[in-house]
DNA sequence: ATGGATTTGTTTATTGGTTGAATTATTTGG
DNA sequence: CCAAATAATTCAACCAATAAACAAATCCAT
């Protein structure tokens, strides 16, 4: 039931202290020693000298010159993550455009390539075979660098099955697309925009390890994460803010029901409502109206899963001053809880790559949180 | 970040594979021998046999006959939870009545002591009095039986904090309700009734590992259960669903908000609508404002999480053939997913001990989760 | 400049726990 | 009554972490 159905043994007992003292090298700000390691671990020095060789051996870590330091005793050698080991390719097929990046180990995005254009025009297939052309070249130059590729992800604007078919693209036009092999054997993991956007903004620091990430495009998604993980749902589609009920009489929505939040809050609602013809000039425009309805959808994503703080993304997060108030007030009307803790409302930090940065980005995560898999690799 | 921040010494492979066992061993319907548990579990049959002996000696497993079989080979010793070792104490509080029960490990209630009486107009300190009387005569009870009480949970109608006290419980008129020390320190933990029935519903059998409990008292709350696990939320107040946004121009609601689901779906609510005066009556009602107003959160809670089993408790158990149509319109309506995914609504099985059951339950389930915490303990 | 104090990192013997193979136990079937 | 089959236990080997001793590299006081 609750416990994990699996048996452990030695060698998962080592797969998990190798990514604990993985991510807590990640984790800190400064090069660590593998003293400060082991004390921060709970192991000895000895258990994470041992891990740290096979982490080194591996490419994950590298050793840099101590700090000076002005106390007694050895200098430590300090820890960091390697920054030429291996890395993530985030890819991205947006209404309109084509990406594709390549991050390191660190975080940084070594690589960016972006192809501007309409997809609704394309079909599916023609729209993965320039993104595939995209990626080829991103993996060239990322080899050109020394970086080994460990995965590639995918953001798309739709509903992902668990199988990585994609269900319905609305913006793009897409229905049930398999993405299949697009880079010859080099696995492509596909996810949610919003989900990814999530991922990345998560990476992007300074946040609680639960909070909710409202991505307002055309359509609305939400992004869950619990306790740093992505909460993907039961079979994958979890966040459909964009169809909560607002007001059950309300203006029909092209989901078949009346009165979803993206009658009131979405990019084409927003835009009528201020009687402007761009997003640029949303800025100047009275938006309480998609504010109040955006905290009706707030307070119920609270309400339920009782999460301190929402990120808005995308469209939103250039907005937040002017949604601010409306969204504040509605949340204090409607949270229950709000009186003991306060719902903090940020807005993202990533601009519009956050989903293309957070594709990457899981990837890294993938070899972060299983260094094991990484290390008993096929080498090349 | 994502992994857990504990080292895994050698003595948690040994608890992690202890659990592991022994949750085979209490979900085979049947007697299961040793060798098939190896084999459930990817452990030796070596390993499996060191285990058991652990467990056996701990009162958590006893060996039963070997059932009769027309194979050749020497015939397995069959392994099932012991029902004279620990017990779990259910306790619960609520608006007409103060309960305990006793709970073995096989799920058995062996005791069921309930004590009706309006709980609203005496104090706190006094109906925890009352309970504690109650608690100490289940555990005499208990003791006589020769089992040995490992804790105890207590279920309120209320928002519990983390720290267990009762921030407030509107229908008891308990507000900042710290429970102390009931019963001379036993530790008795405190728990939202509707999250404890929820448990109680999963371990009644049948549903998936992920489910919403939606339980119709004078409020109305959820439990949320994902992969098996009770969801509290960051600070433990998940699951209010009583107080979702159903019409922003709706009735006002003693919350200060207007259009909540309690004004529709609510207990008082219904009975109004319907114009009766017992719950009784609700059986002949229309109930279809009632069921869309449900319908419509519950699409809230599926559009969010992504959850395919609704589970409907308190007043909806007996109503559900009344409500379902109307639930379910709304819910095909406005869940996205519907198409390609149903959402299941299911009767709770469980009648009013359901809380108080889940009390135990949580008690029981918490050995079963660790039981080398159990095997540790200090020895009477 | 030199020795002690201090901190880092490695080496080595020990311990806890799983594995795999061999062994013992108990049945059915010819 | 013996062979085949299945269940459970015993025992040596192995893997990974620990504790303690040791080596390395620095600061500081004399």
């Amino acid at each position: 039931m609750t416990a994990s159905r699996a048996p452990v043994r030695q060698s998962s007992v080592r797969a998990h202290n190798l990514a604990l003292v993985l991510q807590i090298v990640a984790n800190s700000p400064d090069p660590i020693s593998r003293a400060a390691t082991a004390a921060a671990s709970g192991l000895t020095r000895a258990t994470v000298s041992a891990l740290v060789d096979d982490l080194i051996a591996g490419t994950l870590l590298t050793e840099v010159e101590p700090a000076p330091r002005n106390r007694a005793g050895r200098p430590a050698a300090g820890l960091r993550l390697a920054p030429d080991g291996p890395a993530g390719l985030g890819l991205e097929i947006n209404v309109d455009y084509r990406a594709a990046c390549v991050v390191d180990l660190t975080g940084r995005v070594r690589h960016r390539l972006l192809e501007p254009g309409d997809q609704r025009p394309v079909d599916a297939a023609t729209a993965l075979a320039g993104l595939s052309r995209l990626a080829r070249e991103a993996l060239r130059r990322a080899e050109a660098d020394g970086l080994t590729v460990a995965g590639a992800a995918l953001a798309v604007p739709g509903l992902v099955a668990a199988d990585g078919t994609v269900r319905i693209a609305p913006n793009l036009g897409w229905h049930d697309v398999a993405v299949g092999d697009l880079l010859d054997g080099l696995p492509v993991t596909v996810d949610n925009e919003a989900n990814l956007a999530a991922l990345s903004e998560l990476g992007a620091g300074d946040l609680p390890p639960s909070f909710v990430y409202v991505s307002g495009e055309i359509g609305i998604g939400a992004g869950i994460v619990l306790d740093g993980t992505l909460f993907r749902g039961v079979r994958g589609w979890s966040g459909e803010i964009g169809h909560l009920a607002i007001d059950p009489a309300g203006p029909p929505c092209r989901c078949g029901a009346q009165g979803c939040l993206e009658q009131y809050a979405g990019q084409e609602a927003m835009l009528r409502a201020a009687g402007v013809a761009t997003v640029a000039e949303l800025a100047g425009a009275d938006l309480s109206v998609a504010g109040q309805a955006l905290g009706t959808a707030i307070s119920a994503v609270v309400n339920l899963l009782d999460i301190g703080t929402v990120v808005l993304g995308g469209i939103y997060a250039p907005l937040l001053p002017r949604l601010r108030e409306a969204i504040g007030a509605e949340v204090d009307r409607r949270v229950l809880t709000a009186d003991w803790s306060a719902i903090e409302l940020r807005a993202a930090r990533l601009g519009p790559d956050a989903a293309m940065r957070g594709a990457a980005g899981a990837v890294i995560r993938s070899v972060l949180d299983d260094p094991a898999g990484w290390l008993a690799r096929d080498r090349p």
